[in-house]
DNA sequence: GCAATTTACTAAAACGATTTACCTTAGTAG
DNA sequence: CTACTAAGGTAAATCGTTTTAGTAAATTGC
């Protein structure tokens, strides 16, 4: 059961380590046709395979970059892990996903675990909660990504949505169809998770804007499991709101499972917007609009960001990308 | 940037490597005290991380193990994946997850990847078009366990669903409720891949038990883009079905889009279950009926099964694991 | 025809851990 | 006083590659 190496190879073809190596590399160039051929047959022959582990070791390389979500439950985190993983497995390298489940200690210990197996670079969706190993990083020159949030003062290479836009397409299009009284629910804002705050900042912005007023009882913030009673208090406010901007996929869930439970009419009850696009948008009764992100551009500019710092390529950007959100309009708001 | 390894540690503590590595496997006996306090210190000053590559090398054994999904869509597969990245996450595992996207030959290829990445062992949902590679895994006593699906003759230890029980679960329901025209829609079956086959032969052996002519034209099963098209030809037929069970949560989608699209109403143009779980199966109008999978019991077996092969833990299971779905009865069928 | 170059290859030193076998020194038994 | 043991280490081999520096033989230039 003893696995064959490179060893056995040279052995077997009656050559040396090092030119099987460089077969392996690919360096044709200073070895026979002869030699070529015979360590290609017994390569077969054997059915040798380069050990990885060894070679990372020796290269200090192991091509493989780690992917840390801060919540994997988000469509949003799944679909950026997909085309991340797309593009990597077209430059050869694997990728390692974790979910930090919103909570810095796992985040950090996941970290931790990467670095210790030598990923080339990591691209991180920071809970906010580990400034300290951030700037290690920094201070390292590890390579690394941030996706979806920012982190003040880090001058870290961001991917993010402008989520003020998003925002705002949203609110445009309720104040178009005629709607006033436009309520805005995300998840928690402890710890300023940056995509939450900024919308919430765009939600205002648009609002005064148009001249309206903001009214501090329509911005519903809290964890997932008491957005059901948040929108209970909504519902029995004396003016309650006749449209709803979900802040994310999930949110939007806990609106639509309230709105089914307490039988509320969609549009009629409350118009409805969410921002991520949802699978069964199309064909929910009513079609759901929502504000779409470009995920998968987000997820190759931020691995063509990480592969750029792993290749050394130049300056190191540190700069925040932001890509614009597009609404697509359907039948809820 | 040179990163520390051992031997700085060693040489700062005034010690040599082999005791500092003692330390690292918690191996305290033949250390002083003193000496286990200097090394503790030593590795804080520095901050010091062993590299697992070095220490895998040395080991043969990497802690981690491969993950490779024959389709990531799939809710199922999703859900699974987290599941076993909580189990392998409690045992210092880590996980790396592939998608083949259906193609044998991507499977193939991630399989070689991981396998020279030296990860302790695979969970395959098999694509069913590499045997001979599974045949010499299998050989190699490489740890590898199955799931989902099945593949004759081969005693790889597997974990499945019941999947006759599923789809009779779903009949025995619309029976109950009145329904005799009852159609079933499935991806493809080409490749035999076994699920998708048993959940036929569950649905046509129920029905027999019932006494209901099997009706051919009521059995579709094509690829996901031309599941609308079979559809319309259901719809079409003289006798249209009353009610069409959805062979997975893909199909399901493409059922309600179906329905949405034509303005069929659910369940009186036709009852759906579909078997697995979706998100919005509570919210939706009408709530949909599902057929469950026990998934994260699945994946704690799965993960069981390949640890104990991988710590060699007496005979090896190859026996194929069968799990009981649940109907959720809601509005829809 | 001889030096210089090119071709085709090799030996040996890394990479950073773990592990085995061995070595001191002090203490103790007889 | 000698012999043995135990405690507390260490040196060196090893894991399977890559890479550097070098070498012998063949070819070329003039």
């Amino acid at each position: 059961m003893k696995n064959i190496t490179i060893a056995d190879v040279a052995k077997h073809a009656n050559i040396s380590k090092s030119t099987v190596s460089q077969y392996l590399n690919k360096r044709y160039e200073y070895m026979s046709e002869k030699t070529r051929k015979k360590i290609e047959e017994t390569i077969k022959e054997l059915n040798y395979e380069p050990n990885i582990i060894a070679r990372s070791l020796k290269q200090k390389s192991t091509f493989t970059v780690g992917v840390v979500v801060a919540n994997i439950l988000h469509t949003f985190s799944t679909q950026i892990i997909r085309a991340i993983e797309n593009y990597f497995y077209q430059q050869g390298f694997h990728i390692i996903v974790c979910n930090a489940d919103d909570e810095p200690k796992k985040e950090k210990k996941y970290i931790e675990m990467l670095r210790a197996k030598q990923v080339d670079g990591i691209i991180i969706f920071p809970t906010g909660g580990n400034l300290d190993l951030y700037k290690r990083m920094k201070r390292d020159r590890f390579p690394i990504v941030f996706m979806d949030r920012t982190i003040k003062d880090l001058d870290i290479a961001t991917v993010m949505l402008d989520n003020q836009l998003a925002a705002q397409l949203a609110i445009d299009h309720f104040v178009e169809k005629g709607y006033k009284n436009i309520a805005i629910v995300t998840t928690s804002i402890i710890r300023s998770i940056s995509p939450r705050v900024e919308r919430i900042r765009g939600y205002k912005d648009t609002l005064e804007s148009y001249g309206i007023q903001i009214k501090t009882d329509y911005i519903k913030t809290a964890d997932l499991k008491k957005i059901s009673a948040e929108l209970s208090e909504l519902f029995d406010l004396k003016k309650p709101p006749d449209a709803i901007l979900a802040g994310n996929d999930i949110v939007l869930n806990e609106v639509l499972r309230y709105m089914k439970k307490y039988d509320l009419k969609i549009p009629e009850d409350a118009a409805i917007i969410g921002i991520d696009e949802v699978p069964f948008a199309n064909f929910y009764t009513p079609t759901i609009t929502t504000v779409k992100q470009p995920t998968i551009e987000m997820a190759n500019r931020a691995a063509e960001l990480l592969l750029s710092q792993i290749n050394k390529a130049g300056e190191i950007d540190t700069s925040v990308h932001r890509f614009k959100p597009t609404l697509l309009p359907r039948s809820s708001g």
